[in-house]
DNA sequence: CATGAATGAGATTTCATTCAT
DNA sequence: TATGAATGAAATCTCATTCAT
C-alpha cells in the first residue's frame, strides 16, 4: 500500500522536470544541512529523492552547483520569512519587541536555515561568495529595523547613537546562537535547551535586553 | 638553506614522542578547524606536521580519535582562557563589564575555538557527546557570573529574577555569533566586520546591552 | 588484435550485472584459492576480472563478503559434484567402490575446492561458521553412504558396527589428503605425486582399504 | 607479582641471545600456525615474545626468514616425534597397529604441526621448497613402515604388492585429515569432532582399515 | 527524459622494515 | 645488545562523476 502510494507520488513527478528538480533540492537541503558539503553524499540524495545520480547531474552538473542551489533555496526562505514580519504598531517599543521576537522565531522554527548558514560560515562563505546572486542576500530586516529605530528616536524614547548594523547583529545573535549551539550548550550546561521553558525564557530575555539597551 | 633549517626543525622533534604527538595535534586542530571533520585530510596533517600517516595512526588509531584529541585540546584552551578572567572589583557593574569584555575577547582572539565549536554543533556534538571527559566541559565562567550577579543583587543595583543560564548564553551569543558568522555577515551587510572599528563597537554594545538589562 | 578481442569480451559482459558479478566471483575464487584470504588482493581481482575495485565493493561491500561469496560458490560446486554420484548397482561392493572412486575424483578434479576448504580449516572455519547458509552445507554423500552400508549389512556382506560419520571422514581423507598435501608430500617423498601412475595407485588403494575394512 | 615474575623471566633471557632467539621462534610458530604467513603480524610476534621488532630483524632479517625458521623448527619436532615411535614387537600386526596409532597420535597431539604443514601446502610449499635443508625433511617413519611390511610379508601374513609410498600417504591421511579439517567437518557433520569418543573411534577405525587392507 | 552500471581518482588504514639512541 | 620511534609502500575502501541503454 505504502509502496503503491510512493510509486504514485513518483509517477506524478515524472514528466514534470521542475517538480523533480525542486524535489531534488529539498532532499539536498536535508542532506547538506545534516552533514555539510563534504559530509553529504550524492548517493544519499539520489536515493532519498527517489531519483538517480544521473538525473541529478543532468540538472545540476556537479555537487557544488547542487549545493549552491540548495543554499540559494535556503536563503530565499530566510528572506521570505523576514518579509512576513509585520511591524505596524504606533509604539516603537512594541514594534521592536515584535521584531526581536520574530527574528528569534525564524531561527527557532527553521533549524535548517540555521544549519545551512553555519555550514557556510565555517567554510568561510566560499559558496556564498562566489555564487548566490547579490539581491538574494539583501535582507529586508535591516530596513525595518532602521525604520523602527528612527521612529523611536523621533519619539524621544530611544537613545541616540545607535549603530544599526551592530544592533542588527546583536539581535540576530541572541536568537541564532541559542539554536546554532544548542547541542554543545546542552551538554555544557547540562540542561535540555530544546525545552519550551528555556526557549521562552531566552526569547523574553532577548527582548528585554534589546529594549533596555534602546531605552533613553 | 631553507631545506637545511627545516631539517633541523625536524631533527629537534625527532625521538621526542610527546612533542611529536602535540605537534600532530596542533596541525590537526589547524586542519579540522579549517575544513571540518569530513573536509580534513590525514594526508595534509601528515605533511604539514612533517610526520607521516603511519605515525599518526600509531598515536591516534583513527581519524575520529585524532579529531577527538583535537577537540579536547581546543576545549582545554577555551577553559584555560576563561580561567584567566579576573573579576576582583568592588563594583559589580565593573566586574560585569569586565566579564562581558573578556568573554568577547576570548572569541575575538581564538578563532580556532570558535570554528571548532561550530563544527561540533553542526554535527550535533557527536564527538563531544561520546568522548571529551566531563570535567573538561565544566566552564568556570558560569560560576563567576553567578558570583557577580549575586553581589549586584545584594547591593541592590541589579534586578532580581535573572535566569543565570540564559544570561550566560546571551553573553556568549553577543561575542560568539559576531565571529562565527563573520563571513556571511560581512557579505550580507557589505561591510568588513574584521575592522577594528566595528569589532570595538560590537564589544561596547554587548557590554551596554548586558548592563542595561541588569540595571534595576 | 588481442586488444580488440579483449575489448569485445569486455563489451559482452558490460551492462549485464549478474554476469559481471559471477565473473568477479570466479576471479575471486581463483585468487582466494591461490593465496588465501590474507594473501589475496582486491586489486588483482579487479584487474583479472577486468572490472574495477569500486564495482567489486558495490556488489560485495567488503573483502570479507567477497570471500564468503566465493566460499559459498565453491561449496555449491562441491555439493553439486557429490550430487552427480550415481550408485545404482545391485552389488553393495560395487556401489561402495564407485562411491570411494567418485569421492576421490571430486578432489582430484577440483583442486580449487580442496584449497578453499583447506583455507577455511586453517582459519578455524571462521567464515563458514558465520555465513554460508546451512542447507548449503548439507552433504548428500553421507546419505548415499548410509544407504549402501545398510544394503551391504542386510545382504550380510558388510560387517556390523560401522560408525557412519567416521567412515565418511576416512573415505574423504583418503582422497582429500593426497591432493591437499601434494606439495609437501612430493618433496618429502621425492616423487611427483601429480603423475597419473601414483594417482591411480592411490585411488585403487583407497578403494581396497575401504572394501577390506567393510568385508565381514 | 605477576609483572614481577615476568620481568624476571625477561631478565633471565637477557644476554642470552640463543634463548631469546628460541623464544622468538616459539612465539612466531604460534602466530604463523594461527594465521599463516600473510595473516601473521611481526608486531604481534614482537609483543607476545616480549622483545621488539628491531631485535627480530636483527636475528632473522625478514618475515620470510623468520617463517622459514619457524617451519624448520616445526619439521624438526615432527621428525623427532616420529623418531620416538618404537616398533619392536615380534608380531607385525601389532607393530603396524602401533605405527598407525602413533602416527595418528602425532597429529592428535600436535595441532601446530598440522596447521603449519597445511599452511605450507596451501602455498604450494613455497618456503619448504626453497629453504628447509633436505635432511630435515627425511622422515624416519617410512623406513620403519618398510621394515614392518617386509616382516609381515616374510611371515606370510601381509599381502604382496604393497605400494609403500601410497600406504605411507594413506596412513598419514587417516590421522592428518581428521585434525586438519576438524573445523569444517564439525560444522558439516554437526558433531564435535574434538570429543574423545569420536577421536578414539577414528583412531581405531584407521587401525582396522590398514590392518584389514594388509591382511593376506 | 530516465535509469542503473561502470569508472578512476583519491581517501583512510595497515604493516614490514629501518633509524637513532 | 636492546629498544621504541619513525617511515614508505601498498592495502582496503569511498565517492563524485560518466557511460550505455
Amino acid at each position: 500500500m505504502e509502496a503503491e502510494a510512493e510509486k504514485l507520488a513518483k509517477r506524478k513527478r515524472i514528466r514534470d522536470p521542475l517538480r523533480t528538480q525542486q524535489h531534488i533540492i529539498d532532499t539536498a537541503v536535508e542532506e547538506f544541512t545534516e552533514r555539510g558539503f563534504d559530509g553529504a553524499r550524492i548517493d544519499a540524495i539520489a536515493e532519498q529523492s527517489q531519483t538517480n545520480k544521473s538525473l541529478i547531474y543532468k540538472y545540476f552538473n556537479s555537487k557544488e552547483e547542487l549545493y549552491i542551489a540548495s543554499l540559494a533555496d535556503t536563503y530565499e526562505k530566510l528572506r521570505a520569512s523576514q518579509h512576513e514580519i509585520d511591524l505596524d504598531h504606533p509604539n516603537p517599543n512594541e514594534s521592536m519587541r515584535k521584531l526581536v521576537e520574530s527574528t528569534f522565531d525564524v531561527f527557532a522554527n527553521n533549524p535548517k536555515i540555521v544549519r545551512m548558514l553555519t555550514h557556510e560560515n565555517v567554510q568561510n562563505a566560499r559558496f556564498l561568495k562566489q555564487a548566490v546572486s547579490i539581491k538574494m542576500l539583501y535582507t529586508p530586516l535591516i530596513d525595518k529595523l532602521a525604520h523602527v529605530i528612527r521612529k523611536g528616536q523621533e519619539q524621544g524614547i530611544f537613545r541616540p547613537n545607535i549603530e544599526l548594523k551592530n544592533l542588527y547583529i546583536s539581535i540576530s545573535a541572541l536568537g541564532y546562537f541559542y539554536f546554532s549551539n544548542i547541542h554543545t550548550l546542552s551538554i555544557v550546561l547540562d540542561e535540555d535547551l530544546q525545552s519550551a521553558k528555556l526557549v521562552t525564557q531566552q526569547r523574553e530575555q532577548a527582548v528585554e535586553m534589546v529594549l533596555s539597551f534602546l531605552r533613553k
